[in-house]
DNA sequence: ATAGTCAGTTGCAAATCGCAACTGACCCGC
DNA sequence: GCGGGTCAGTTGCGATTTGCAACTGACTAT
């Protein structure tokens, strides 16, 4: 017999864009993140670059290293002081971030010029993209569907 | 004299990842709008998918709509009833979907199988990468610097 | 007439957010 | 060794946003 709880199941329970948005799917994560990825590694700066109230601040960054996303690393001692750096999970989320810029470059841009991001090694461009492995075609989203569910 | 506001200006104002967060950057409506990926486009097939409060359903929904990334159509006319479709900017939103879901997969997954997206035309898989224009690598967060600003 | 579906409203309690003021550890100049 | 400044937070509290549950209104189906 399976297990029965009190509410039906629902998708949200179970899949990984909610287990993911859980961590960073609130007003502030994703802007603290976008921070740190700035160079932001500090308190202060962060507050400064976001305008983020303290309290906020505070209990973000400790839910953030909580879930592994960043690592608190003391830079000095006296008095006692840390700064937050991204793991490699965090790092990882840069194309969650990339992704959503260029949304907001696409759809939101009221007057702001696109960023532009560049790769330091050779200084062209750099993109996201969501392509077929198979034929390397871009693809849009009702071209795509699920192995088991309908798309998405 | 350039305008004068009570507090200085953070880059929460003034760039499109936060545009962008306006929008899609609460707890439910990236949730939403994976539903109507995914095929739910009606009112009572969203709900059921996420067993979200129905008032918020509605709010997010009308938000949705307001902002042009659903728009609502009607598919009976007694009673009047509609269901919500994605514009072009909604559905270019899939890249954000998919990034976010390749993280929770790589990062969140507990025991949950990663979602596999097949490109409907050739049956292979798709992926989102971040990758450079010039020299075709995928990049890491590391290689990556800003046109302007530092990073991201 | 009665029940059921669908898409919401409405009311209200609980959780979260945001501002402002305050704390505590320390450094620096004098 | 005292006042002023920095940094990283706490604390208090009102405002906003959520979440649950009950209810409504337009219809269909039996």
């Amino acid at each position: 017999m399976p297990p029965t709880t009190e509410r039906s199941r629902t998708s949200r329970d179970t899949d990984s864009i909610s287990a993911a948005l859980e961590v960073v799917g609130d007003r502030w994560s994703l802007l603290i993140l976008r921070a740190v990825f700035r160079g932001h590694h500090r308190f202060g700066a962060i507050r400064d670059d976001l305008g983020i109230a303290t309290n906020l601040l505070t209990d973000r960054l400790h839910a953030l290293v909580d879930h592994g996303i960043l690592v608190r690393v003391p830079y000095q001692d006296r008095p006692p002081r840390h700064e937050y750096r991204l793991t490699d999970a965090g790092r990882d989320l840069s194309p969650v971030l990339i992704s959503i810029m260029q949304w907001g470059d696409r759809h939101r841009a009221d007057g702001i010029r696109p960023t532009v991001l560049i790769h330091a090694e050779c200084g062209a461009e750099i993109e996201n993209t969501t392509r077929c492995r198979g034929c390397g075609q871009q693809v849009e989203a009702q071209e795509i569907s699920a192995a088991e569910t309908e798309a998405v």
